[in-house]
DNA sequence: ATAGGGTTAG
């Protein structure tokens, strides 16, 4: 390979790497390959075919997948267990099915623990934590990534003991040591059920002791221990990370707004301001909760101003879901309906219930009538089952019988008191025989 | 060249 040559396709791998948009990857790509000797002797191809692969799946288009997959096949490049991975993991982005499928066909050669672990997280996030589990105990040299992995997966299905008695039988039975993201998986577990405050101070122990307090742990912290009531706590950890960046910021001013504490969550915010810190689009969902928990309907259009206007942030359906929050908690239910009608995402449930919530307090029933059958023609999932409550109460409220069964029967339908009651007896399991004073 | 994690409105 001549020299020109040679860095030509450097800077055009270079370029690849940093390509946002599915065509202009495909476009670096094939310019690439054009380039390359057939010999290829520093695999720039499979390098190129991996860099490709994440605009690729992020354009979320099957057919441009299946036919890129088709080039990879008929060019042999799919024997780099790291183009595998690539494919695999674009494919589990778009039809878990799909990835299923394709890794059957990885031979073993090229299924390594790096296509193992995509496979798994693919498992994860689309199918039941036993499928993910029975995969996870078949997996050879299970490496922290393995672990970590499954930790996860229990967590996102509310499993916070099976979970931490999962990471003990790592500690126990292993000798590999928890990295930072295990932690910070850890960290989120233990946020999400608050009886287990003394678990989270040992994490915090081990990581002090392991000296391995990095900026992500800090988020972590601060937000475990806001999040299990310790906020005092989550204030001692704020004060000693060194360098605060906007999530510390974030994740202390939505604990001091967890615990009501709204002037000290606004002024926090003011004084990250002052430190030069720029906020982003969660510090302004934070500071934007508290004014309609406090009631501060000015204060809250002022935010919202300076978001756009100084700090140039596109509102996003958080944004407007507060901000029509704070017009329903303070009686404005036309302002709040504005904010709907005028916003420029579409309104979701959460929106809805705010808006109905305030209507029904206020027994107003003319907005309330106007919007029910389009809230009605939504997908409503069993999680917000609540919202057949509420629209039942309207339509009593109003007179509205034959609606009222109507929304009754739409209630059966969706098992909503059934799946309250599994809910509850899930929440009431045992948090589990996890003893914070090992591990 | 490839894998796991983090604060978000009712």
């Amino acid at each position: 390979m001549s020299l020109p040559h040679q860095l030509a396709a450097g800077e055009l791998l270079t370029a690849l790497r940093g390509a946002s948009c599915a065509s202009s990857a495909l476009r670096l790509y094939s310019l690439l390959r054009i380039r390359l000797p057939p010999s290829d002797p520093s695999s720039f191809a499979g390098r190129a075919a991996a860099f490709a692969l994440k605009p690729l799946s992020s354009a979320g288009s099957l057919p441009l997948l299946s036919h890129f997959h088709a080039h990879l096949i008929r060019s042999n490049l799919l024997a780099y267990p790291q183009v595998a991975s690539s494919l695999l993991r674009s494919y589990s982005l778009l039809s878990p099915a799909a990835a299923h499928h394709l890794f059957d066909q990885i031979p073993p050669a090229t299924c390594n623990l790096f296509v193992v672990n995509v496979m798994l997280s693919s498992l994860c996030r689309s199918s039941d934590l036993a499928s993910a589990r029975l995969f996870f105990n078949d997996i050879p040299d299970k490496d922290i990534v393995s672990w970590s992995t499954m930790l996860a997966c229990y967590f996102s299905n509310k499993s916070v003991a099976d979970g931490l008695a999962f990471f003990r039988t790592m500690t126990f039975t292993t000798t590999l040591a928890p990295d930072y993201v295990m932690l910070v998986t850890v960290l989120t577990g233990c946020a999400s059920a608050g009886l287990l405050q003394p678990f989270c101070r040992s994490i915090h122990g081990y990581i002090v002791r392991r000296q391995a307090v990095s900026m992500h742990l800090g988020t972590s912290l601060i937000d475990c221990y806001a999040k299990v009531g310790r906020l005092d706590y989550a204030s001692r950890v704020f004060v000693r990370v060194p360098s605060r960046n906007v999530m510390h910021w974030t994740a202390m001013i939505c604990g001091m707004a967890m615990h009501l504490h709204y002037d000290e969550a606004i002024q926090l915010f003011e004084e990250m301001r002052r430190q030069g810190v720029r906020p982003n689009e969660m510090t302004f969902t934070a500071v934007l909760s508290v004014c309609g928990h406090a009631g501060l309907v000015e204060q809250g259009r002022e935010f919202f101003k300076l978001m756009v206007e100084e700090y140039d942030l596109e509102p996003t359906v958080h944004h407007y879901g507060c901000m029509v929050d704070i017009f329903a908690k303070a009686g404005q239910l036309e302002d709040a309906y504005d904010v709907i009608k005028t916003m420029r995402v579409e309104p979701n449930i959460i929106i809805w219930t705010s808006l109905l919530a305030a209507c029904k307090r206020l027994k107003n029933f003319d907005i309330a009538m106007e919007v029910l059958d389009e809230v009605l023609a939504m997908e409503i999932s069993d999680e917000n089952g609540g919202l057949y409550t509420l629209i039942s109460d309207l339509y009593v409220m109003a007179g509205r019988w034959d609606d009222v069964l109507k929304v009754r029967r739409l209630m059966e339908e969706h098992n909503v008191r059934k799946n309250r009651w599994s809910r509850s007896v899930r929440a009431g399991k045992p948090p589990g025989l996890i003893d914070p004073a090992v591990s």
